[in-house]
DNA sequence: GTCTATACACAGATAGAC
DNA sequence: GTCTATCTGTGTATAGAC
């Protein structure tokens, strides 16, 4: 699979994942008709991320916010009835986006080391289908209250738990030499993590998401061949 | 060197860092006491980092800083001219330290291969012994003005190039197999920022910095013992 | 549903006493 | 040098007209 044939079937999830996150806040969204709620959802997730990427969550004001969406304050407010409602908000639909597309990408693969390439790959290309939303979790994940900070870390820690996981089943078959497959997880992890925080230095160097995969899995089969010390 | 030889060093450096931090900006420390503006100085920047690496720099109020501090907020205005320019300060004091202490452990080094272990080890335990400024620069650095983002990212493009020039270094001189240098040198830059950025995970996994940096170092080579496809 | 106008709190910054 | 008291702008949030 290369990024392009991921892109499609991302892209037609997307009005989904809106509904659904209309339906986890009820009490938040008084607009009642779903097609308009949908599309403005749209325009204020694309104008917050958009406006926080660039200045940080706490900096964006609401009016700047009003300003990149053409919408007024007073109609921001039918969307989310805090700021702070606004940014659990962006970060469930996130977290409920990524479960959802890694767990269906892994489902039908059955080799252990195919399993981790799929893994791995399929992890970079989502990100780079949502960079701003994966760069803003990242980002703003401190600012959350503890109990959503707290999702948010075990989130993370699945993904990598995921890698280690299909090291040692990958090592178990023979595929990788005996390694600390937790730590070559997290190695990973920090691998895949830049190409989202780090976006204008890959962009400026021409390098597509399909070659950094590819340098990412070669490193990590290499360092799965070596004989570790 | 192990990481309890190399904080001693830095330690004593930091004394030093905060008078010369006093002399770039005589127009904002308005005290003239040598002894008592590097006291508080110190005092300040230490709960500056503190609870802006909680909250955020931009959520952080001069309030906070002054219950965190123990001064008023008069007090404090007496050592930075705006909330802006403490921020400058923080960053201008982090890469003035960095590139210091990189140069001067590198100098005396001249094997290719034993440069460039010292070269991220070194990186490793300066991100270590100063790892509330390492978290600060990288998590703040969109906040700058355009002047200082810059030469914040200068500043983390010339540690990379440090790495790739001598990952090309040991190719030429045989102890590494032929490799795209610069991809190398942004995979290893990811799992070095890795170690501060998330600090709260490897601590929690009982890792020390020297078994980081083994495991980092361990990872270079083997990827760069393997035949590149 | 969306707008304009406004309430109220709290931020950064300073003045002037000590 | 440091404090307390205060100024002024701007932020979040809402009320009520359309």
């Amino acid at each position: 699979m290369t990024y392009r044939d991921f892109k499609k079937s991302v892209d037609q999830a997307k009005s989904d994942l809106y509904r659904e996150t209309l339906a986890r806040h009820p009490e938040a969204v008084r607009v009642k008709k779903e097609a308009t709620a949908v599309r403005n959802l749209e325009r204020i997730f694309a104008a917050a991320l958009k406006v926080a990427n660039e200045k940080g969550f706490a900096a964006m004001t609401l009016r700047d916010l009003s300003a990149a969406t053409g919408m007024s304050m007073g109609a921001l407010y039918a969307y989310f009835s805090s700021k702070e409602e606004l940014l659990a908000m962006l970060q469930e639909q996130h977290r409920s986006v990524t479960r959802r597309i890694l767990e269906q990408a892994l489902d039908r693969r059955r080799d252990p080391m195919e399993r981790l390439r799929a893994a791995v790959r399929i992890h970079l290309y989502l990100s780079e289908a949502m960079q701003p939303w994966f760069f803003f979790a990242y980002m703003e994940a401190r600012h959350l209250p503890a109990a959503e900070r707290k999702k948010s870390m075990e989130s993370e820690l699945a993904t990598e738990k995921l890698f280690e996981d299909l090291m040692t089943e990958a090592v178990a078959a023979g595929a990788l030499a005996p390694r600390d497959c937790r730590m070559a997880a997290s190695l990973t992890k920090a691998m895949v993590q830049d190409w989202y925080l780090k976006r204008w230095k890959h962009a400026g160097r021409r390098i597509t998401v399909d070659q950094y995969a590819d340098a990412v899995l070669d490193a990590v089969e290499s360092y799965g061949k070596a004989t570790g010390h």
